[in-house]
DNA sequence: CTGAAAGCGCTTACAG
DNA sequence: CTGAAAGCGCTTACAG
């Protein structure tokens, strides 16, 4: 089916070059002169030739993919990083494989062999929430250039870029207490989530900063932070003898579940329950009253990854071990300050 | 600073067999006796073998590569479509490589000839919207099987995978018809637009068929078919002496924007005007009231695409110009029909 | 049942 | 400034 394509040999013949000088013009090598490589370019347009990029990173042991690893594509901030990761990749010349774990931990293993056999030259991935054991990541740390990002873990030795997950927690839990809130309630997901474990650790610094006590009544863990969640712990919530007078979810959907719980029995938001989210996802302006929430800056985690780990692949020495926080900003809305005029 | 991994010679080696031999046997090629094959499978496991998938693909003028194109990775209704091809590719033993052409003709063009340099054994892609010549994608047909998946086109002699845009939206309207509207308004995307064109193909027909006069004050064609949009084509609407009494957006992010400003104008829906959209994003749950829309199965879409394309791949025969319809559902929501308990 | 050898398209040390 | 040759890791027609 494939069209025969042009080779360097081709080139050579027509020319009356050798394989090895054509390949040198095309290349811009310093020893072929001015005159023959406009020669060898002029033809190699002319005939549209495309170098079989396999032949070449088989011969150089190099591919320029990277591959890249996610829970779930159709979040929509994972998307977001994924736009950033295709870009910068493009512009650095390397190519892009996208698979998806599903949360899976036995499948993640899978997926990762996979990408080591297809020789990419580095890897970018967000961990599955139930990535227990590292063992096979640390395996694969020790074949390629591996970057973690938005999912990191403290246990992996590689470079990280992440949102500043706790001071964004920190400065809506401030906010909330700049409003005059003094009971907030957070629902964060169980222990093995990073994410939600330091921005639990930016909850408890803001309370604890500001004197305020930590009920462990209105901390609440679930399993999964979903919108059907949101709603349910809203209502545990809601039949407390001490209600809270604000709630920090800590992802976009369970707010929303939370704000739509409330609705239904008429809590009037922000002045009895104000409401934080974090993510700043679309949906997050459709509900009224309109969100307020953490803005993560997907494309730039997504860019700076690639970035990094482009770096530690054109120079193994520069592979290190930083974590580098991408600022989230916290977007102030109706659900925590209604403004004057609507 | 990758590990030297183990090759077949290698294995050879330690085997004392011949590198040919173990090719075969690691091949289950039917001349090698099951002692050996045994022994050598064996040891690969036990070393940790993996083939270079670059060699083999490289002998094999295969990659076991599928390019995707889609405009933009972050719209949810294709990042569900993706989901669908990396899980179908994933389990015929194809890898995914993707990207955006961001609706850039110029960056489409670049992408594809990438993917042929790349030697993908097959392409997916959604056209971009300003694709208006399409010489470039006539030509990549020509060295690789293509198909194209929801955004579509006549013009592009392959097969494609597509939602029963006319069919749903005929549907779509259908419905607003039952519950009693008489004076129907389109909101739509200008003409460069396949499903648009086909959506509005639909309206047309399901009017006709019903004797209801074309009136062209209400079909509103847009550029750009976005939630601001939606608000001022809504404005506009409401302007009208003889105002609609139900409006079909084309897609739920312009039906979401006539919601919001029927909403701001104390319209009552459904009852005053009903609202359709299309898609069933995530924000047409989140919205009051409830959008009815067409639920588009991107999965299965992403998925089907992956079936004919590795049909076409692995023979060459089978490759054709079939289209073939995933149907979409009308999902009725508040917007259209309030139940009579909410 | 097994092996020696060619070749996929490229790059590069070596030689001139 | 240019060329002949080796080799990246694999598969496979050919020979035995």
């Amino acid at each position: 089916m494939k069209k025969e394509s042009v080779s360097l040999k081709k080139l050579a013949q027509e020319l009356n070059l050798s394989i090895s000088t054509v390949s040198r013009a095309l290349n811009d090598h310093p020893d072929i002169s001015e005159d023959t490589k406009q020669k060898v370019k002029a033809l190699a347009s002319r005939l549209n030739y495309v170098p079989n990029i396999f032949a070449k990173g088989f011969r150089q042991q190099k591919t320029n993919i990277i591959g890249v690893l996610v829970p779930n594509i159709t979040h929509y901030f994972t998307s977001t990083i994924l736009k950033g990761i295709l870009d910068e990749a493009a512009l650095k010349g390397y190519r892009v494989i996208i698979s998806e774990s599903n949360n899976d931990a036995i499948k993640q293993t899978e997926m990762l062999n996979t990408m080591l056999q297809f020789n990419v030259d580095g890897i970018l991935m967000s961990i599955s929430k139930v990535t227990r054991d590292i063992d096979d990541i640390l395996r694969v740390i020790n074949n390629v250039p591996l970057i973690l990002f938005d999912k990191a873990s403290d246990k992996i030795p590689c470079s990280q870029v992440v949102i500043n997950e706790e001071e964004a927690a920190y400065n809506a839990i401030e906010h909330l207490i700049n409003i005059g809130k003094k009971r907030i309630a957070i629902i964060k997901e169980n222990e093995y989530s990073y994410n939600s474990e330091r921005r639990y650790a930016g909850y408890l610094r803001a309370l604890k900063e500001h004197n305020i006590a930590i009920d462990e009544k209105i901390i609440i863990s679930v399993d999964d932070i979903s919108q059907r969640q949101g709603k349910r712990m809203a209502n545990l919530l809601l039949s407390l003898k001490k209600k809270p007078d604000a709630i920090f979810a800590i992802t976009d959907s369970a707010a929303i579940g939370v704000i739509q719980t409330l609705k239904k029995f008429n809590v009037k938001i922000p002045e009895e329950i104000a409401v934080i989210g974090f993510s700043n996802s679309r949906n997050s302006t459709i509900i009224e009253p309109m969100l307020t929430t953490v803005d993560q800056p997907g494309q730039r985690i997504g860019s700076t990854a690639v970035k990094y780990l482009v770096e530690e692949i054109e120079d193994p020495n520069s592979i290190g071990n930083k974590t580098v926080e991408i600022k989230g900003n916290l977007i102030i809305r109706d659900s925590t300050f209604k403004a004057a005029v609507s």
